[in-house]
DNA sequence: GCCAACGTTGGC
DNA sequence: GCCAACGTTGGC
């Protein structure tokens, strides 16, 4: 079995990696998620131990702060069927659930953040899904070489 | 705050 | 099934 890896985006105003690593066992279910190419990678492509880059969007700068990993295999995401959630959605059934998820485990922080700015210009890295110009998807593979590097540049630059 | 990208919705 | 309008994402 080959190794996957994951990045997803969050905004840290909503959830930031400091809610995942305080979160109970550091894990969290991935919910909320209402996209559907993005649901399809929690469905039917992550899992348990997959890693996972964890992306900040909307900070300043923006850019990869965590590693995680999958913790559980896909299921229903619960919030679908919570009228007193923003994630409710009406047009899905329990006998026929549309949104299913993941957990997500952190395993650590990185030891500094890799900006968007520096994935960017780094020659390898600025063919990764989140440079490209327009990406909003929240989840999306990510070559393993890529996080790899990623984390020693992270790891590198913390060095001095 | 601006705006490009793009997914979703709904009229036809 | 087409496509315009609209809403959201997210970098800058």
């Amino acid at each position: 079995m080959p190794r996957r890896c994951w990045l997803v985006k969050s905004e840290p105003g909503s959830f930031s990696f400091a809610d995942l690593l305080a979160a109970p066992a550091r894990t969290t279910p991935w919910d909320g998620v209402r996209n559907y190419q993005a649901r399809n990678f929690m469905r039917d492509e992550m899992r348990v131990g997959d890693a996972v880059l964890f992306y900040h969007s909307g900070a300043t700068p923006p850019g990869v702060v965590g590693l995680a990993e999958v913790a559980s295999e896909p299921y229903p995401d619960p919030t679908q069927f919570d009228e007193g959630s923003r994630y409710f959605d009406p047009k899905s059934r329990p006998d026929e659930p549309r949104w299913q998820l993941i957990d997500l485990r952190a395993v650590r922080e990185l030891a500094s953040m890799v900006t968007m700015g520096e994935i960017k210009s780094h020659p390898e890295l600025r063919t990764m899904e989140v440079a490209r110009r327009g990406s909003r998807l929240s989840i999306t593979p990510v070559d393993c070489a890529h996080l790899d590097l990623v984390l020693e540049i992270s790891e590198r630059r913390s060095h001095g």
